[in-house]
DNA sequence: GCTTTCTTACTCGGATACCTACTGTCCGAGTGGAATAGG
DNA sequence: CCTATTCCACTCGGACAGTAGGTATCCGAGTAAGAAAGC
């Protein structure tokens, strides 16, 4: 099991995002240059966010993306989500209903087996710690220094 | 994100392994048959168990495999971690070194940036609600019905 | 000076190629139990 | 009846092919802002 690369990169975007504080969108081709990503990959990345409502994307010359909300309200989950998919990590195939199961009627297999319900357990488990932080924690969590410095990147590349 | 098919697989094998109560190994075999699979790969799959702990194998003719230990000492997080790998899903690559990071001096990132520590804390979340379920919970979690039809099954195939 | 046109810079979306990891198959080697052959 | 050989069923482990999904690139279309041109 592996989380692709695309959401390390779309959180450390939206952290800069939260970081910069300014009300004007920034480019892909900015976002891309802070952390030596291909462009128009990142590019596609940040679409799937503005799709799930994160970011908001202004289109022409001095275009680019922004937060949709302000920070308390981005959780780390939705973020999460809209890069990586909705979808349970753990998906049940139901092989109990196959092999030894098929002589068996369907009415025995309308209870979850317990195979899934402990995997979704977990999960459920996962997805709430992830709910449960927001972007406004982590920009808070992270040295002031780190703050200031990409600010100032981000004003010397224009 | 998605774990394979292979966590499902090896889950309702250890199930039925640990419905069984047979101190005779079951082969690779049957098992498939039981649930429809792949026998060549299934067993693969089932190697791995073996080097974890979790199964025991026994070669030559009436051999195959066994659980390890007792239903009570084994986790779900041991199943799930020796056919998927131990590694976290989230695997920083440290992009915040790379681009606008690559100027700065090497001390500054020392400390895990906060991106790596919330998703650290939401996995681990994650996987100590596996390692609290025991193989025993699931045995007994199931309908009994379940356990007498697969010991039914295994009588009659041989 | 005002309007119109042009240029530029950016997003948007689809099509496509590549690459990695998972899935699945095959084969030779090793091992233990049972059947068989020989004394 | 006892022992040795043969055979079979199974695990073990590696090599390899196929496939799906994630990664990456490219291109045409649309859009907004600013610059340039025309009146």
């Amino acid at each position: 099991m592996r989380l692709g690369e695309g959401v390390e990169w779309t959180l450390h975007c939206c952290l800069t995002l939260g970081w910069l504080e300014t009300d004007e969108p920034v480019s892909t081709a900015k976002l891309a240059a802070t952390f030596d990503l291909p462009p128009a990959y990142l590019n596609k990345r940040l679409q799937t966010l503005v799709r799930a409502g994160v970011l908001s994307s202004t289109p022409g010359a001095r275009g680019g993306f922004r937060l949709a909300r302000p920070p308390e309200k981005i959780t780390l989950m939705e973020i999460v989500a809209a890069t990586e998919g909705a979808e349970y990590a753990f998906r049940c195939t139901e092989i109990r209903q196959k092999g030894a199961g098929a002589e068996r009627p369907a009415h025995e297999f309308q209870r979850q087996c317990v195979i899934t319900t402990a995997m979704r357990k977990a999960e459920l488990a996962w997805r709430r710690e992830l709910a449960s932080q927001t972007l406004a924690d982590m920009l808070a969590a992270a040295p002031v220094a780190a703050a200031e410095r990409t600010r100032d990147w981000f004003d010397r590349v224009g």
